[in-house]
RNA sequence: GCCCGCUUGGCUCAGUGGUAGAGCACUCGCUUCACACGCGAGGGGUCAGAAGUUCGAAUCUUCUAGCGGGCACCA
């Protein structure tokens, strides 16, 4: 068994695991043969068809990987359901950008050729992100695999939509909406994002008509005046109050506009009275609609000037108007004055165009509905459960203001909406263009050339993945999935939505939990992004870590925003290579194990205590990190699996048990220690597997061990992996607190000792005799029964056990506990002086704290409120630092 | 403007009412027969600031400051 590398090589070991879970069907949850077994289920959060995977992916993939392998361990019927969105408006500009370099645009394909080539190119992209998938080691079910755009997820769709309009909750409008001129399509609200901008604010007079005044307007976009139809002010402010009712003339245009009165209005803003252009912007539209005014549309869909802006503007980009609004004002001495001033614009999302508020028919979902169907849900079961909690309130703010949703796009690349118009413009919505031929009589019909918002399918997602409209026994069995691991960005785009559409069309929410992951940052705290350019690619990491110790690094770090930082991905490319290590030396030494049936049989109070002691840490391990894993709380779920495996097994176990592992002759002895390591180091693996498949299943299928008894059963039958082994549960019985307590001594008497030599410079070479005072009688019993193996790790020459002791004046001492202390006579090496000053500084900090007791103690009110049991584990605490010190101090005496 | 989160050793982060933790970095010593991606021994923090609740606060409450995020129609 010599022949395994001193060093482990995640590449090696990624390269053909994957491969055979995924050929022999451990991934899909038909594997599991119990048909009582509970359901875990979780669909993925569709990633964009367009770019790769980002370190957003990996995260979310990571958690939602370590419980779905998690849970079918644990015997559940498990399944991870993968696939991709469509990603409308995304893919369409990246397909449209590679026509471009051909020199050509959609319109010159026209939008059948056009739909064609995206479907060429998501073959292509979507390859890319499975094989990413795959390389994660995600143990989703391609069997399951779904795209947004295929027949079953688009007649989910149609289904949807034609059930809505029916009932008068999806209706077509015409309405203001946010319009992108380089995209040419309407966006909802939450595609549109608010960023802060320099500009000016420009003070326009306009004259009033029939006398000499002039009212001043303060406007940020002084070329939508050319569409102006009134001017307003505040009912209450007493400046304009003789104006309401009077007619202003709009310079340039000659037009006369009333001046009106509304509460919109702001006196305090700018000059107390507004321009009001309804066709281009929001609150002017609605004021219009108030005031009933007439609306002037003077940019079009391109952010040009129309004709009806004036012969000497038409045609202009509206920058350039905007420019020749202020000449043209300058000229006219209208222009009052120009500050400086900072406010919020929209743009879009997708190109950061500046929005253009337009006037549109479009296709809008009425929400109202939907909306208290997951209020409800939130207020009687408190549903879904958002984790951490906090999110809950920024759900419920969201749904209790929503709007409207605009769900037309001006687009190729969607699910084109089932609406077909007859030659006198009448609609008829259907599932198929056959429907709407029967529902109006006549087959001359034109389909609308809009297609949905991209979210609109991913809203349903959870059920349309499942088979929905169908009653599906997938449906039946996966839906609700048990959680929703996401970022925070798309709570309202997606996570809200979802469960409405659910509530509505399945009548139970899609999942029981929302987990909601942190983000990752840059080494400067920015978020990464393409234009900032500091994003960190996950294969990189792959490649220069492994993908296990990326996992581990990404499970560290939970819900909490978190810099990334190569050096914590080390550290645990450091640990796996610990566990390889770990695992070489267990298997180097295997010979002779395999002879043994059942390492623990027996009575475990028989056992030695280093055995009975790695049994009550795993035993701990293994309820802990269970009950991590069941609260989302990765981080300390690794964090519990580093320190069990490292410091308990490599650090004092594997040490403490090597003496007769290693041993030249062979022995039933040396056999069953043998096998206690491997049986160890087994469980251990199967603990750490969620988080590191790849290196586990590659140790595991080395060991010398019966791999198919120790599969779940479940899984019997299945031909071997670790993925289907049991996980680990907290065995009560096992817990040994007396045998920790014991080896804590232990290792304080090793520890000091250590010390000891490190600070009196004692070359590790040179054994010395360890001598130890011990008044109690277990814990000298346990000291002599542990004799060879403190030997050892303390390179004694000897080591002696007494009840009393007379250590030589020429001693280095340290106390162990209130009952024993150890001694190392040291003739002709050791420095008084420097002897007795580590000593008094040990002495020093123990009366720090014992003075910090006392003053506990002495505290009346203390001792009578606190907890009886809190008051005598303080008082146990001072009287072992009393005797510590008293200790101490007989030592320091006896090197005067 | 409103809401939320964060502020703990040099760095990145855990902890969340009862004696301050980890990893990395740092210091010293080590080819100890699994591992130098290692082993052993160390040093280092008035837990952002203030007030309050409590026998006791890094932990709960309020306020302040700084940073980050979300929401909002102020032209």
């Amino acid at each position: 068994m010599t022949d395994i590398p001193k060093t482990y090589d995640p590449q090696q070991a990624e390269q053909s695991h994957y491969a055979r879970w995924e050929g022999e069907g451990y991934f899909a949850p038909e594997i599991n043969k119990d048909p009582k077994a509970p359901v875990f289920s979780i669909v993925i959060p569709p990633p964009n068809v367009t770019g790769s995977l980002h370190m957003g992916h990996a995260l979310q993939h990571t958690m939602m990987d370590v419980m779905t392998r998690h849970k079918r361990m644990c015997g559940y019927r498990t399944l991870w359901l993968p696939g991709m969105d469509h990603a409308g408006i995304s893919t369409q500009l990246v397909v449209s950008r590679e026509l471009k370099k051909e020199g050509l645009t959609r319109h010159d394909l026209g939008r059948e050729k056009f739909v064609e080539r995206v479907w060429q190119w998501k073959a292509d992209s979507g390859g890319q992100i499975t094989r990413q998938i795959r390389r994660e080691g995600a143990s989703v079910d391609w069997s399951r695999e779904r795209f947004t755009m295929d027949e079953g997820l688009s007649r989910a769709a149609r289904e949807v939509f034609v059930r809505l309009y029916e009932e008068g909750a999806i209706y077509r409008g015409t309405r203001i909406v946010n319009w992108c001129p380089t995209d040419q399509t309407v966006l909802s609200d939450l595609e549109v994002e608010k960023t802060p901008q320099r500009g000016q604010l420009y003070y326009l007079q306009y004259p009033v008509k029939d006398n000499s005044h002039r009212l001043t307007v303060a406007t940020t976009r002084p070329e939508t005046m050319l569409g102006d139809t009134a001017v307003a002010v505040n009912p209450d402010d007493e400046r304009f109050r003789s104006m309401v009712g009077q007619v202003v003339l709009l310079p340039i245009t000659g037009r006369e506009i009333p001046v009106i009165a509304d509460e919109y209005v702001d006196p305090e803003f700018g000059t107390g009275a507004v321009k009001v252009t309804p066709a281009h912007d929001p609150n002017d539209y609605d004021m219009g609609v108030r005031h009933n005014l007439p609306r002037v549309f003077v940019i079009d869909q391109n952010a040009r000037m129309t004709a009806d802006a004036g012969p000497e503007f038409a045609g202009l980009d509206r920058y350039k108007a905007r420019e020749k609004v202020i000449e043209k004002f300058q000229e006219l001495g209208l222009l009052e004055k120009v500050v400086d001033y900072e406010f919020a614009i929209s743009k879009c999302e997708r190109c950061k165009t500046v929005i253009e508020p337009l006037i549109s028919t479009q296709w809008f979902m009425r929400m109202d509905q939907m909306r208290d169907l997951a209020l409800d849900l939130m207020r009687k079961e408190r549903k879904p459960r958002f984790v951490p909690e906090s999110y809950e309130r920024v759900y419920t703010n969201w749904l209790e203001d929503l709007r409207d949703w605009t769900i037309s796009r001006q687009l190729w690349w969607g699910h084109q909406i089932p609406a077909w118009y007859d030659e006198a413009g009448n609609v008829y919505v259907a599932h198929s263009e056959d429907e709407a031929r029967q529902k109006s009589g006549t087959d001359k019909l034109t389909q609308d050339p809009d297609v949905l918002d991209t979210w609109f399918s991913a809203a349903l997602w959870p059920f349309s993945t499942l088979g929905w409209p169908d009653e599906t026994e997938d449906l039946r069995t996966y839906y609700p999935t048990s959680v929703l691991v996401t970022a925070r960005d798309i709570i309202f785009l997606w996570v809200s939505r979802m469960v409405m559409e659910g509530l509505k069309f399945v009548g139970r929410t899609p999942f029981h939990d929302v987990f909601v992951t942190g983000t990752v940052l840059d080494k400067h705290g920015q978020r990464m992004s393409k234009t900032k350019n500091n994003g960190i690619d996950p294969l990189e990491v792959f490649d220069k870590y492994g993908v296990d110790a990326t996992r581990l690094a990404l499970a560290s770090i939970g819900a909490a925003d978190t810099r990334w930082n190569d050096k914590q991905v080390e550290s645990y490319r450091n640990f796996a290579n610990k566990i390889w290590n770990a695992a070489r030396f267990c298997m180097m030494n295997a010979e002779g194990a395999e002879s043994v049936a059942d390492p623990f049989a027996g009575d475990h109070a028989n056992l030695p205590l280093h055995d009975r002691w790695i049994l009550s840490r795993l035993n701990k391990t293994a309820g802990g990190v269970n009950a991590a894993l069941d609260n989302y709380q990765f981080h300390e779920a690794v964090q519990t699996l580093y320190h069990f495996f490292w410091d308990d097994f490599c650090d004092w176990y594997i040490e403490l048990t090597k003496a007769i592992v290693i041993a030249e002759e062979v022995s039933p002895e040396r056999n069953v220690a043998r096998a206690r390591l491997i049986w160890v180091l087994e469980q251990s693996l199967r603990l750490l597997h969620p988080f590191m498949p790849y290196l586990t299943e590659e140790l595991w299928q080395r060991l010398p061990v019966k791999h198919q008894e120790l599969l779940h059963p479940a899984y019997a039958g299945a031909t071997t992996s670790i993925m289907l082994a049991a996980y680990p549960q907290s065995e009560l019985q096992l817990i040994d607190e007396q045998g920790e307590s014991e080896i804590d001594r232990l290792k304080t008497l090793i520890s000091s000792v250590r010390n000891i030599r490190s600070e009196i410079n004692i070359k590790p070479g040179d054994r010395i005799p360890v001598l130890i005072r011990e008044a109690n009688t277990n814990m000298r019993a346990m000291f002599e029964a542990n004799q060879d193996q403190i030997a050892r790790l303390t390179r004694a020459s000897q080591v002696s056990i007494a009840r009393e002791l007379d250590p030589p004046k020429a001693s280095a001492r340290a106390v162990i506990s209130g009952s024993g202390e150890v001694v190392i006579p040291l003739e002709g090496l050791i420095d008084f002086a420097q002897e007795s000053a580590r000593l008094s500084r040990e002495k020093e900090k123990l009366q720090t704290e014992a003075a910090k007791l006392a003053g506990q103690l002495a505290n009346a009110d203390f001792v009578k409120r606190a907890p009886a049991e809190k008051v005598e584990e303080l008082r146990a605490r001072a009287d072992e630092i009393k005797q510590h010190i008293t200790a101490l101090d007989q030592m320091l005496e006896a090197l005067k």
